[in-house]
DNA sequence: TTTGATAGTCATTAATTTCTGACTGATTGA
DNA sequence: TCAATCAGTCAGAAATTAATGACTATCAAA
């Protein structure tokens, strides 16, 4: 859209559509699966959290890992990038919530 | 919805919507007003600037004051909650862009 | 070798959000 | 007194987002 580097417009924009913040969270205790998600996040679907975590990828926020052992699945890892929102979210919680 | 007050849900639902951030950054600089607004923000309309003034309003981030003097109007003042909130964007800009 | 799990895609439908245009009603300046 | 400005509301249409169900392809265990 515009250009104005905003930074509420940014993060809300990283962050947005119904499942990404739920997605975030869960990433701070630990890699992520894709069908592992879907049953912890409830009211959840297929194509939404697919799409989320592509955009979370796209981002730089998640880092998709291909595991080539044992069973051969893959990851979902919050990068450097996505680890520097958590002491954000921190403040913000300890100012407002 | 659920209850998990989760800082990252609440900021997005508090600056959910199309124009809330830009209302938001424009209400740092002084007070809002209706007509203004709209005409400042291009592409917006009456009724979401309605609708988004009174979600924000609401959420204690702006304040609406009816300024019955001289021309009489009304102005939406950010509040001291709202401004609680810049230094967090600050950081949020220098962290990320 | 058949079953179940993983990790998706795709097209269609449903739900939600946003926009448009018409309208209201008070105030103010010419 | 007439026109314009301000600050909206409302119903319906359009656009955007999210959900469903069918389908694919690989891998591993029984």
């Amino acid at each position: 859209m515009s250009d104005t580097t905003c930074p509420v417009e940014g993060l809300l924009k990283m962050f947005a559509g119904k499942w990404k913040s739920q997605i975030f969270r869960l990433s701070v205790d630990g890699p992520l699966r894709f069908n592992a998600l879907l049953r912890q996040i409830e009211g959840s679907n297929k194509q939404s959290i697919a799409v989320a975590l592509k955009d979370m990828e796209e981002q730089g926020i998640l880092e998709k890992v291909v595991v080539t052992q044992k069973p051969l699945h893959i990851e979902y890892n919050l990068s450097e990038k996505g680890r520097a929102f958590v002491p954000i979210f921190q403040q913000l919680e300890s100012t407002f919530f």
